[in-house]
DNA sequence: AAAAAAT
């Protein structure tokens, strides 16, 4: 097992920027590919996101670049815009010192600004095939002094039948040049485009232990028979408190309207699906980037691809249609390391597909049941305790002494201080918590639905359907 | 019904 940069053949200021960006140790992709790619040689990659295949391919790509040459070298494909976007930014990232230019070119975006990035001598374009195309056949982008072809996540490439295209697009690039493929999977179109278009490539392959990384705390709230979702979810939300979520609906009128009723509860949050314009969806990718905005309700627009540092929960408010698309949607958290929580919202209907999911992932999801008021409470508390906690270790605390000695010749210490929470706690109380009765509570009472207690479920789905004969016979159909 | 990509 490699375990430094140095190891890989990778140059010395390559090394010091990479440090300076926190990369300290080349992942197994990284430790796998690059050493062939320095080599000169062909790779087909066999990695998921979030291995680190980027830069498995880049660090060779800025490596191998001759800065004196104001050509296009390197062309880099990948399936959706978001997708382009990332890669590029990750490539500047590795060339902080931007001797080497890069431009992204994809649709929906003003085809001057990418043409006269191609002209100021571009060296790496990463960009999607319907704007590499349509560039090529105006001239504007040449070929001729390419060195290196890249194809990233090319299964998804051809699942969405851009195989002319991509084609079109390698028949173009000159023969004498060095090619890599990344892929999710090795399915038989994806060989064949490698027989076709690779020169006796090194397959390099990175197993994926598990379907859903275990980094993610995977939990589901039952909404009660008779319930909306939109009322179980404003309680969770209060309860859970998410820093920053994406909050995934099947539609984009549902995103619409789920986004109006957060923001009228006073909510930070904003909508994210393909009735946006190109420039609306990175506008506002941005702002999520920059924590102006902590929550973003979107389609599945999102499911895949896009990347948020620190997104800390991935709610589903409609499950997803499909289980692969369950482990796209709750991939968005967890990422680099950190932990994530996913929570799906599960009415009476989705039983189905919530068994399909836990299949997938191979594991129960956690039940919890909608919190009530007092719940919210205790815990909104506990989070003030954490803060007075933290402001007594500051030093600022110092200059509110005085009137706190003022007081106190009138007043016991103690009494001062559960005074000064009160008026804390009546600024910053959620909203929820604002309400004169708790409708959770109350709607248990009247409905007669018994509130679900939090289930440990162990090797079957007993609770999941009480009484229900018929679900373990529809257990054994499901394929 | 939604998504992806060239207009």
């Amino acid at each position: 097992m490699t375990l430094s940069f140095q190891s890989l053949g990778l140059s010395e200021t390559r090394i010091q920027q990479l440090e300076q960006v926190g990369f300290t140790a080349p992942t197994e992709i990284q430790a796998q590919a690059i050493p062939h790619l320095l080599a000169g040689r062909d790779v087909v990659g066999q990695a998921q996101t979030g291995t680190g295949k980027t830069a498995a391919f880049a660090l060779p790509i800025l490596e191998q670049i001759d800065p004196t040459v104001q050509a296009v070298q390197a062309l880099i494909l990948t399936p959706t815009r978001e997708l382009a976007m990332q890669v590029c930014q990750a490539i500047r990232e590795f060339n902080e010192d931007r001797r080497i230019k890069t431009v992204t070119i994809y649709g929906g975006q003003s085809i001057e600004q990418q043409i006269s990035g191609l002209r100021r001598g571009a060296q790496i374009v990463v960009g999607t095939p319907g704007r590499v195309i349509d560039l090529l056949s105006r001239g504007a982008l040449k070929l001729d002094k390419l060195t290196w072809m890249v194809l990233d996540e090319a299964d998804e490439m051809l699942n969405m039948g851009f195989i002319q295209d991509v084609e079109k697009i390698l028949n173009q690039a000159p023969a004498d040049r060095q090619t890599a493929f990344f892929s999710a999977t090795m399915e038989p179109s994806i060989r064949k485009l490698v027989a076709k278009f690779l020169r006796s490539p090194i397959t390099v392959t990175v197993e994926q232990t598990k379907a859903a990384p275990n980094r993610i705390n995977q939990v589901a709230y039952s909404v009660p028979r008779g319930w909306t979702k939109s009322r179980a979810l404003l309680p969770i939300l209060e309860l859970e408190d998410p820093e920053s979520a994406l909050i995934f609906v099947r539609t984009r009128r549902a995103a619409a309207e789920l986004t109006s009723l957060l923001q009228e509860a006073g909510h930070s949050a904003d909508e994210y699906h393909g009735d946006l314009s190109q420039s609306q969806r990175e506008r506002l990718l941005l702002r999520f980037r920059q924590q102006q905005i902590r929550w973003v309700v979107a389609t599945d627009i999102a499911a895949r691809g896009i990347h948020v540092d620190d997104l800390t929960h991935v709610i589903n408010y409609d499950l997803p249609d499909s289980v692969e698309n369950y482990v796209h949607r709750i991939g968005r958290t967890g990422r680099a390391g950190k932990e994530g929580t996913a929570i799906s919202l599960i009415h009476s209907m989705d039983r189905r597909k919530l068994r399909d999911i836990e299949h997938h992932v191979r594991q129960r999801l956690e039940f919890k049941s909608i919190p009530t008021r007092a719940e919210i409470e205790g815990r909104y508390l506990e989070k003030l305790q954490g803060q007075v906690r933290e402001a007594l270790s500051g030093e600022r605390m110092a200059s509110f002494l005085p009137i706190v000695s003022q007081l106190s010749e009138e007043y016991e210490p103690h009494t001062i201080a559960a005074a000064a929470l009160q008026m804390i706690y009546d600024k910053t109380r959620p909203a929820w918590l604002t309400m004169g009765s708790d409708p959770v509570e109350e709607e248990y009472t009247r409905s007669g639905v018994p509130k679900p207690k939090p289930v440990k479920r162990g090797g079957r789905a007993p609770s999941a359907n009480p009484g229900n004969k018929r679900s373990s016979a529809r257990a054994t159909s499901s394929k």
